[in-house]
DNA sequence: GTCTATAAAAAGATAGAC
DNA sequence: GTCTATCTTTTTATAGAC
């Protein structure tokens, strides 16, 4: 695994960051190249359209959600606390890959669409085994799902103050005490 | 309260129908126009800006939320379990205003951000006399957001595969068992 | 690998005819 | 109220120098 060209992630982590924060409109070659400290022709020699600069971000998400599945799987809390806690975005780089990811997801961008199922479906096969009921791991994903999308729709401005802390930990009790084996 | 001409409603009607299936970036005034089967110029006479237009949006959005309020209040089933049922995108007026706003809401527009969350506060609101605890309240919202937001993603592909019929009703049971007052 | 210059298309908006 | 024509700026992309 030989480490990308430095260049390359700088331009991947500000078109990421673009689109978390200002969203696919202004997620633009140009204001990315601004944004990465390179000139637009140095941007379009590592992504030589937009749609490979897409793609870049995709192939980012899955590495990253390797790693993310195993963790769950491995994890010494309980798969299932574990998971709910790690909803709560953190700004790390498998919640900024998602976020980003969901915004191209939004106008249409297939691989988005699928790479984000294919996730999902990873989580849910992680879980699984640790849920009493079909309607059990729903609502874990469920609860999951509300913890993500809910702070990644106001950028600055998440929609709603989401639990931490205390309050999640209370609302993470209900969810096992409602799922328990 | 006059009826709104039918060019204007039909231009609302367009933008919002683009925002939700093709994203943010195909969300033209030039495209908005030509699905709504009007010219250029005869969408600039009742918005003369984007931002009158995204704002037209919001207005809808408002008056509907004030609906919807009303509805769970005096809900027959009781307010959490119409709450969680109708959070189910079933492509009603109300769910599209509302995936129409977030779309809006993730390039940072501050009123498409205030409204979602006044409209997240009411509903806040309305259902907290009917939970026993903040976490139960925390937990019956972020249901309704998982339900909500995911089948928002994908325009045509939704993200997930949301609990329908059967499946449906039994995450709702798990709710109400978990937050029963 | 990275740059400048530039082309071709699409964006938001204005002016004015009907 | 609705249209066509036009302007300006932005966006994606190409060409070719360094």
């Amino acid at each position: 695994m030989s480490r990308p060209p430095l260049a390359r992630e700088k331009v991947l982590d500000a078109f990421e960051r673009i689109l978390i924060d200002e969203g696919e409109r202004a997620a633009t070659m140009d204001a990315t190249a601004r944004a990465a400290g390179v000139s637009k022709g140095g941007l379009l020699y590592h992504f030589g359209t937009k749609e490979a600069l897409e793609a870049g971000l995709i192939v980012r998400l899955a590495e990253l959600v390797d790693e993310d599945v195993a963790a769950i799987e491995s994890a010494a809390e309980g798969p299932v606390a574990y998971f709910l806690r790690s909803s709560v975005m953190e700004n790390a780089p498998l919640d900024r890959a998602i976020i980003a990811a969901s915004r191209l997801a939004q106008s249409g961008n297939a691989p988005a669409i699928a790479a984000l199922h294919e996730m999902r479906a990873r989580w849910e096969d992680a879980l699984r085994p640790h849920t009493r009921s079909t309607a059990a791991l729903d609502l874990v994903m469920l609860v999951s799902d509300g913890l993500y999308f809910n702070n990644a729709l106001g950028g600055d401005a998440p929609l709603t103050v989401v639990p931490r802390g205390e309050a999640l930990e209370a609302v993470i009790a209900l969810v096992e005490e409602a799922i328990r084996l």
